[in-house]
DNA sequence: GTGAAAGCGCTAACAG
DNA sequence: CTGTTAGCGCTTTCAC
């Protein structure tokens, strides 16, 4: 059994109320101070951080609840988010809801039961029904990535509208007008809003859509891939390629390069935040790129603020935008 | 404040015994269930798990410790077992490391004043020392990836020497004898092995190793899309590459792509881990492959079985085998 | 600056 | 089956 403050009382002949003071950075004596550190040392003591949460009604964590845990934006998300924490001596305590609404909902419950101080999450739910129970109790929420309609809260988002009228806007400056875009299909809000965006900029400058120019699918590897090929081979095929997240951008590179294609010559493109891509891949890829460990630092940042009541109002939002990264695989039409 | 069992007790008339005993599963007459459940609902009532982790003096979490949280294999298997434990009732704290071995250490002591009930971790460190104190409170540890020599703990692991003996062996019996390997460096536990592995191929073989074949550096994507740049353009260059780990598979194919080089005309490759490219790469990927899944179940079902005390013998050694995918990716030389 | 005592919300004997 | 009671390890008044 480890060693608990009774038993640096008995060791050191103080009270309770003093070791606890001294715990908790108050002032002691210097020889009783240095009878507690050296009765520390000699047990081998460390904090009970249970017991501390039951007394102080507060554990010095926070829940982070997420949709996918394996996926490259959420895992450097997360790491960065529990980074920042740690230093501030939160601990952080990772749930991964599998896209599941279900799920999401029971983890909240869960994470609410383990008495979490905070929870940030990127929310798989079109509604925040399931944060009932939290808002109720005054646990500060912080939402990454996107926002409800029907209540407001705190918020770390990139306007992902933008992004992709950089993107597209970008393609159009450069000569183009057929210009395909790879994307998430409805009911993932950022890939509804980055389509939103493409068609905004088509739109904008008087560019006929076309339907066949646009690939709904799974954020992944494959539909990137098996999209790519599809638009390489579409009869009137693009001059251009929105290529609307890492995993599609990552697709489509290696069906481009199995393909024999070559880019910028026969084929243009714009990835997404494939950072790793971008640096290796001859020629160099045009990246719009998302803020990730600006965005992890503001959701961490705003939790921090919250818990520590420095920042009291209303909910804030955090907005980001995205960066534009220049490379060579786009082809200036004349 | 939310609701107690306190609450409860006043809104039933009945005991915190009765009411205790009842959240836990034990025989309540039914009609004092219904009126607790009645008032469960009514007051929204949910346990205090900070409480009872005290009064229990168990936590009904375990701390998960990896290295490096934005990393496939990592995030892959920290997300299977948090499925599985969370299926269990069991809650999961992730920290990560970031490959710091003082920060692993500090990371343990937070789990235990967090006082977790069990420990599964990918070890950085090269010794089990940091360890220490959590042997001392008898908290169950599980290791992935890797042992130590200096004390026996239960671990999950593959044999990473014999998954490169695998993949050697299958380009030596498909006659090649010049073959290339791009590895981490040596004080990666893995990248050790992997590269023993293939030494120990080629000599079992009375294959000569060519120490421009081997191609040491980070676990990094860039890394093996350089070192594969350099492996293709070296003098007498190899007929064929062992990839051996996820990134520099990946990493190695947009370099194979981008010199316009064929494979397995021009060059034979075999991969690792990276299930995503050998299900969608033409010609089809030979890779060998870690069972992840199977991994994190038995990381999380051992510690499962220590927590509940269902295994108390001496630390157990799970050895799992790695598999070969085959594909079209290698040629067979005459 | 220090100590005594009450209490955080729950569990677990032990009687009844 | 139910109630009483005494903790779990720590914090926090409130006197001294």
């Amino acid at each position: 059994m480890a060693a608990t403050i009774r038993d640096i009382t008995k060791m050191t002949g103080l009270s309770l109320a003093t070791v606890s003071k001294y715990l908790n950075g108050g002032n002691v004596l210097p020889q009783n101070r240095a009878l507690i550190e050296n009765a520390i040392e000699e047990l081998q003591y460390e904090v009970n951080e249970v017991a501390r949460g039951l007394a102080k009604n507060c554990t010095k964590t926070v829940g982070v609840l997420i949709h996918n845990l394996d996926n490259i934006f959420a895992g450097s998300v997360i790491a960065n988010i529990e980074d920042i924490l740690r230093q501030h001596d939160y601990g952080t305590i990772v749930c991964d809801c599998r896209g599941d609404i279900e799920l999401e909902e029971q983890e909240i419950k869960f994470l609410l039961s383990k008495r979490v101080d905070g929870i940030i999450t990127i929310p798989t739910s079109g509604n925040s029904f399931y944060l009932n129970n939290a808002v109720i109790r005054e646990v500060p929420i912080v939402l990454i990535d996107r926002t409800f309609e029907d209540r407001n809260f705190d918020c770390v988002i990139v306007d992902n509208i933008e992004a992709s009228v950089q993107a597209v806007t970008t393609l159009i400056n450069k000569g183009h007008s057929k210009i395909g875009i790879i994307c998430g299909d409805d009911n993932e809000y950022t890939a509804r809003k980055r389509l939103a965006g493409y068609y905004k900029s088509l739109e904008a400058n008087n560019i006929k859509i076309e339907l066949n120019y646009v690939k709904r699918g799974s954020l992944t590897v494959e539909h990137g891939y098996h999209a790519t090929k599809e638009l390489l081979t579409v009869s009137n095929r693009p001059t251009a390629l929105y290529l609307s997240n890492y995993e599609i951008t990552l697709g489509a590179i290696i069906a481009i390069n199995e393909l024999g294609v070559n880019f910028p010559e026969d084929i243009s493109i714009i990835g997404f935040d494939n950072l790793m891509l971008s640096k290796i891949v001859k020629p160099t890829l045009w990246t719009i790129v998302q803020p990730m460990e600006e965005i992890a630092a503001s959701a961490a940042n705003l939790m921090l603020k919250r818990l520590n009541k420095s920042e009291t109002g209303e909910a804030v939002r955090v907005n980001l935008s995205t960066g534009l990264l220049t490379g060579e695989s786009i082809k200036q039409l004349s």
